[in-house]
DNA sequence: TGTTCTTGCGTGCGTCACGCAAGCAGGGTC
DNA sequence: GACCCTGCTTGCGTGACGCACGCAAGAACA
């Protein structure tokens, strides 16, 4: 079991992520309102998978998100429709198509990549460059940790 | 302006918080999944801030959350039915009603947090006892630098 | 080669949560 | 007591989603 420490810690974690997540929340929710025409986070994963992994058809990027095929299938019409992802003839399978980021595509990816990794430079810029590379550590090792601890066992969630 | 370090230290940070949002998401979602007949998550917020900070007038908790009045007064609604949440007549002004957890509201409230900080701790049983403290502590400094920052710029969804 | 089954994708339909605008009840002011 | 203001609720339209279905293209088989 834990012990009253580790759960007065898991309890600060907890707090702070939900805290933390709420505010990712609101920043996403006022980069919407000001940028009517940007697609939502949901289509924008979907052009994040294709510029990172290289060209996928329609259905394995539906498994990798996790989501219902019609729905990635309007949401690549949506991509294809602002020119930052296009459909190719799958040489191997008639039927199917596979689905590549244009430069454009990429283009739109890298800068928001950029634009992020300054806007986190910048809120950390008073950070000690120590706390700053053991933050960066055990984020990943928490994210690991979560990923693995996930196929057991569920979360509530608040 | 950021050293080149400072930028692969963001990167790292930035596409972890993606993968551990993308992980929360997903458990989100298993979880109504499983449970059909669940408030949803921006209801169930709702319930949290008056289960902790005590009974609030309707207007109050939508600005709190910031969310429409319309949105929150359904929420509320919601809530009302399932019996987690009271409305008493505001015995300063009789057009408002405050809204105040019931019993079972602050017991669902305490369960769930019970439940998530169990999973917190059972997913960090193999920490160090000092990293677990020190992540705790600097992803609290995470978000309030995140907070603090915030007011100034705006950063992109992924 | 022609028939049938399977696979991959797109589309109609209903659902749900949301914001906007209008409506309604209660207060305050003169 | 007439007026306006305030707090909340209720139509209404919108957008994203999942489910069920349809269509086209390959695969299997006689």
């Amino acid at each position: 079991m834990s012990t009253t420490d580790e759960l007065q810690t898991a309890d600060e974690i907890g707090s702070q992520l939900v805290r933390l997540v709420r505010l990712l929340e609101r920043v996403q929710a006022q980069y919407q309102a000001e940028h009517p025409d940007a697609v939502d986070r949901a289509t924008y994963l979907l052009l994040v998978h294709l510029a990172k992994d290289g060209a996928r058809r329609a259905g394995a990027l539906a498994e990798a998100v996790h989501s219902d095929p019609s729905t990635v299938s309007r949401q690549v019409a949506h991509l294809v429709q602002l020119g930052l992802v296009e459909r190719v003839a799958d040489p191997a399978d008639g039927r199917a198509t596979l689905l590549v980021a244009t430069d454009e595509g990429r283009r739109v990816f890298d800068e928001n990549r950029q634009l992020r990794n300054r806007g986190i430079a910048s809120l950390m810029s008073e950070w000690p460059d120590d706390d700053r590379r053991t933050f960066a550590r055990l984020l990943t090792r928490f994210t690991d940790s979560f990923e693995s601890h996930k196929a057991r066992t569920a979360l509530p969630k608040s």
